[in-house]
Parts: structure tokens; C-alpha cells; sequence
DNA sequence: TAGGTTGCTTAAAGGGTTTAAGCAAACGAC
DNA sequence: GTCGTTTGCTTAAACCCTTTAAGCAACCTA
């Protein structure tokens, strides 16, 4: 009887390319000791069934996108910071939908994902920082940037701007800029002149860059 | 052999309500058939199969929310066909968390849930008609009145804000006044002055009665 | 009232989860 | 090195859900 030699860290990281392969719907015990070659009561040697898999899968997720997110926001502050924030999260989706989908299941209570979750939080207030925004504006601009880039990247992957014109990216540039605009404009440093259209408030070109127009 | 005398409307709207009460996972083929007194076979006399079923409850309750949408916006415009919008919404949501996941469903090609959906567009666009926006800058706002909107009820919903202050509502609130200070300043005949703070434009006031700070 | 249509039934196959019991490979201690 | 324990896996079995096929009886219609 030769073993398979499985870790549960090897399974979550299975269960998270089998996730964005086939879909979050996809990922199952069986399929996963199918591609392991083992049998589906044998996976619950390493998870203690599918809904631990899942809050494991999430947390994971989370923790991954949490690096990213970090990486990108080092260093940078403001609106610089928030469109980095949304880029990391937009491109995490894109490239990987099935992880993505992971780390918005709601997290059960007590699970691994929930410091995770916490994670993102800290991650959001620390791309704020530089607003000086007092605690209850500062926790509506965290739920107002959750909102919209979660929002957003829900309905781009439903496939709901798919079919008009402009294009996915041109309505994501714009409302980042609104958004930005909106936090300055709660901001008692950032104060002076919100600005009034689609143009980008002083100091920042989002646009350019941002996913580049697909 | 008593016949249950089932229709395809009686099982749908049994599945709407299936879905609000145990969630939408929880509405499948042989939960239906028990409620019915009737063998899960014999379902599909009346629906193609889950799929079948899920795509028309989408579609029915998409119908069922349009036509709440067209009943708040009708008589309103600008601001206060916006605020209305989001309120049916969140309302729906709150009321009937099954119905609500059951239109976030992506929609299948050729499905029922294609024409209610653009239904939704419409009226979306209709609230907007007041400010008077440009094709681009209409589809911009659209998008961004749907991200935010169903983003905040879909973090709202998973308890994303359940454990801090200051409640969800207030954001709920704050974010709107945002929203609708974000498009009049996209607007070319409401350009004068943009708020610049949480207060609200002037001509209305959502956040004395939207949703009652629960 | 003699059709045909249709709303159901039984039967069966297939896939998923989960628990229980057991065996053998790997590991730590001596 | 072997011994006992731990642990990674297996087989077996129960349960739930979907779906297809075949058939029968209730209902509608002509």
C-alpha cells in the first residue's frame, strides 16, 4: 500500500487550482482524491470534511491576496495607495477567479478565515492612513471601498458588462476616480478642491495602467 | 393515485420561499418534492431539471424586484429616484435573502433571467435620466450605482459588518450621499456645487428614514 | 365515452458526503 | 534494529441529491 503522501497544505493548494480551473462550484472532496489518487474517505485523514476544506481554501486566499495587497501598498499613500489596494484585488480576481470566489464566501464563525478577513481590514485602513480620517468616516471609507471594488469585480465576473460599450476597464478607471475623490473629499487635510468630473484628482494617473482596457 | 396538482408558477414561488427561509443552497429538486408530497422524478414534469429551475427563480425574482423599482422610482428623479433605488434593494435583500441571492445568480445564456436583467438596466437608467449624462458617463454610472449598491448588501450580507461600530446603516447612509454627490458631478446640468462632505445634497434627506440604523 | 395528453410513479444509475472499522507504512524510543 | 504507536490510507456502508426511462392512471377533449 503505497501512501500519497498528502499534507493539508498540499490539499488546500490542489483545491485552490482545482478552484480556478473549474470553478469554486468544482471543488470537492472526491474530485481532489480523484487527482490525488486516493480515495474521497481518505481525504478526511488531512480535512475534517468539505466545509472545513472550504474555510481552509478561504483563508488561504485571503492570506495570499493579504501578501499582495501588502506588497503593493508599501510605500505608497493616498490615492496612490488606494488604487493600488483595488488593482491588487481586480487583478487577484481576474487571474485567479476560483481563489477569488474563496475569499468572499462568508467566513464561519471561529474559522481560519476570519484573521485573515481581519488582515484585509488592517490592510484597507493602512491604505487610508494618510486621510486622517476620523474612526467613523474612516470605517464608512473601508466599507465604501469594500463596496465598490468588491462590487465591481462581482459583476464584471458575472459577465454583466460583457456585452456594452465602453469597455469593463473604462467604468473601473472612473469610478476609481470618484472614489478617490469622495475619500478626499471626507479627508480634513485633503480638503481643499474636490474635483468635479471624471479627471483625476492632482497626483495620480490611474488610468494608464489599470488593467489595461480589457 | 391522487394528483399533487403542481404548476410550474406553484413550484417556483414554493422555491422563492424555499430560498428566503433555509438559503439558496438549500433549494433543490427533492426539498421541493417533499414540500409537495411527491417523488423528486416527478419534478421534472414541471422543470427541466435544477439548472431549469434556478435560471426561472432567478428570473422570477428579478420581475418580482423590478417591479418594486418601478414602483419607488415612478414620480421621482435625480437624488431621489437614486436614494429610492438603493432602498428597494437593500430592502428586498433584507426582507428575502433567498430571493436576493437567487438574482446575483450570473444569468445562463438564453435564459429567462437575460430579459429581467435588462429590465433592471432600464430602470437603473431611467433613475438616472434627471441628471442628464452623456452615453459614456451613463454607462459609467450605472455600473458604479450597481457596484456599490449590491457590493454593500453583499458585504452586509455575509456579516462583513455585523461586529463594529458605527453600524451599517450609517455607512449605508454616508456611502449614498456619496454616490449621489459622485454622479451630479457628472452630470453637465447639476455642475454648480459638488458637497463636499457627507452632507447631503441639497433636496433630500435618505438618512432619516433608510432602513431605521439596523 | 374513447381517445390522447400529461402528471405522476417506480426503478435504476451515478456522483457527492460522511462515519466506522481496520490495516500497514512510517516514526520515535529504547 | 525492533517494537509500539501514530497516522495515512482502504474497504464498507449509509444517506442525500440528480437525472433518465418506462409505465400507469387521471384528466381533458372531441
Amino acid at each position: 500500500m503505497v501512501r500519497a503522501g498528502l499534507t493539508k497544505d498540499a490539499v488546500v493548494r490542489a483545491a485552490a487550482d482545482l478552484a480556478d480551473r473549474d470553478g469554486l462550484e468544482a471543488v470537492t472532496l472526491s474530485a481532489l482524491a480523484r487527482r490525488f489518487g486516493v480515495t474521497t474517505a481518505g481525504m478526511y485523514s488531512h480535512v475534517a470534511g468539505l466545509g472545513d476544506l472550504l474555510d481552509r481554501l478561504s483563508a488561504f486566499c485571503l492570506e495570499e491576496s493579504a501578501d499582495l495587497l501588502a506588497a503593493a501598498i508599501a510605500g505608497r499613500a493616498g490615492p496612490d495607495a488606494v488604487a493600488a489596494l483595488a488593482r491588487v484585488y481586480r487583478d487577484y480576481a481576474r487571474a485567479h477567479p476560483g481563489r477569488y470566489a474563496a475569499t468572499r464566501r462568508p467566513a464561519l464563525p471561529d474559522g481560519h478565515a476570519i484573521p485573515a478577513g481581519r488582515r484585509h481590514a488592517d490592510l484597507a485602513r493602512a491604505a487610508l492612513r494618510q486621510y486622517g480620517l476620523d474612526a467613523t468616516r474612516e470605517v464608512h471609507a473601508v466599507r465604501l471601498l469594500g463596496s465598490t471594488i468588491h462590487g465591481f469585480i462581482s459583476l464584471e465576473g458575472s459577465g454583466a458588462f460583457a456585452h456594452s460599450r465602453p469597455s469593463a476597464s473604462a467604468s473601473w478607471n472612473a469610478i476609481l476616480d470618484a472614489l478617490a475623490a469622495t475619500i478626499a473629499g471626507w479627508s480634513p487635510i485633503d480638503d481643499e478642491t474636490p474635483p468635479r468630473s471624471v479627471r483625476a484628482p492632482a497626483g495620480r494617473r490611474p488610468s494608464a495602467d489599470m488593467g489595461g482596457e480589457t
